[in-house]
DNA sequence: GCCGATTTGTCCGTATGTATC
DNA sequence: CGATACATACGGACAAATCGG
């Protein structure tokens, strides 16, 4: 479970404005109401309901109080702002997930590879192209690399499972953050032959650069979606301080 | 200017790391040190570094220091955490914004309003359609809904322009937060018939939902764009405490 | 319009825990 | 093991915004 307090108050709070004990628009508790509940300092709530901002789920009112600004929802919840693996998001929406693994070579990378991905010339590097499922149907077309030397021991029998339960379980890797960049492509060939694209002549297509927690890049990562199947939320603050 | 002295701190670091002076990969200075330098608490410092970590510019490493991810890229710095107005992100890519008002006209929310948008039923409206031109390219369709007695004394005229700016600087609306969803959807007969689609026959769909500082829904969003001018960037953390 | 109570925002100093080297 | 660095938590002080009387 939480190893912070703060997450604790958090997770503690989420769950009561997702059950509607607080409801869209109220305001919550004051943060010297909560300090009284939970037996903690003020900074410890402010914290917690700061996470809670980032996420969406409330937002403060300066003199006035915490609102709620979450609603419940009968789509299923793709909440982003946090990494998730491609398994852990098909579960989540109660979907089947299923992976075909079409290409799994070493290469060191050149200059090309450098440009595109970010990976210094002459790093040794896992090549993976895979093709995933959502109940049986062929949704996305994925195209990894990663460090092998980070990836140690990767074999295409895990590829076709889940490569970060194997990076985070077995090996050990701490995944840090994540930098995703979202466009929309014209399909490919490739995308063609392995995707179901209906008429479809485009896909949308979410380019990520991944580091461990120790801040090295060790995946890039290209998961391109069939445009039905796609969606992906964002939350965002407007800044202060602009005159 | 910023009128906190953590915004202060974060303004200057990331200057320093956007400049070159601490480069990619490096650490950054010790907490201790960079108290020092700035005359403050460690929580101000360690502030400041989480809101750059938020913008992925740098990451911590417990026990050894904070590790900077941030590369200069040659590619338009397209930011997105924040929330910007689309003048403000045009001028920042150096492009000429402007803008055509198909319709403008008043209504009010009905069962079919209120379940697409979340307004509630009998709330005044005013709803607007736009084409968003870049260099003279007629390149996203815009679709608003905006609440009436919030955005009070909006006109086709202001439309034409920036709403964005008639809101906060004329009316001294604050604004607080946005849900964006971005979803790929197949083009409708009003985006062919006012954007430049080339034979794309799918759009790239912002939909978006703000809030003011009060926490008050007042403006629902969606911004098509054309496939090939569309790119969206979101960072993220991985998060500990899982078992 | 002013005052006072409440509430959030900022900042400080300190103490302790934990990971790295 | 010790030194260093980040992580969490506490408590206190004052500023700034809101609201009611």
């Amino acid at each position: 479970m939480p190893n912070s307090k703060y997450t604790a108050i958090y997770e503690s709070l989420r769950h009561r404005i997702e059950t509607g004990e607080y409801r869209y628009e109220e305001l919550l508790p004051s943060e010297n109401m909560l300090v009284g509940e939970f037996g903690c300092a003020r900074g410890t709530i402010r914290r917690a309901l700061n996470e809670l901002g980032l996420q969406g789920y409330v937002q403060s009112i300066h003199g006035k109080g915490v609102r709620v600004l979450y609603r419940p929802t009968a789509q299923a919840q793709f909440t982003v702002g946090n990494i998730e693996s491609y398994e852990e998001s098909a579960l989540r929406n109660h979907r089947v997930p299923g992976t075909h693994v079409i290409r799994f070579e070493r290469l060191t990378a050149d200059e090309a590879v450098h440009s595109r991905t970010g990976f210094a010339v002459g790093t040794e590097l896992v090549y993976i192209e895979r093709v995933r499922m959502l109940n049986e149907l062929p949704l996305i077309f994925d195209i990894n690399f990663f460090r092998a030397d980070i990836a140690a021991g990767l074999t295409q029998e895990i590829a076709s499972h889940s490569i970060y339960r194997y990076l985070e379980q077995e090996l050990g890797v701490a995944i840090g953050s994540t930098r995703r960049v979202i466009t929309v492509e014209r399909c490919t060939a490739l995308d063609q032959q392995y995707i179901d694209l209906e008429d479809y002549n485009c896909m949308a297509v979410i380019t990520s650069s991944t580091y461990t927690a120790d801040g090295i890049l060790f995946e890039y990562t290209q998961s391109r979606h069939r445009p039905d199947q796609f969606l992906f939320v964002s939350q965002a603050q407007r800044k202060k301080n602009r005159r």
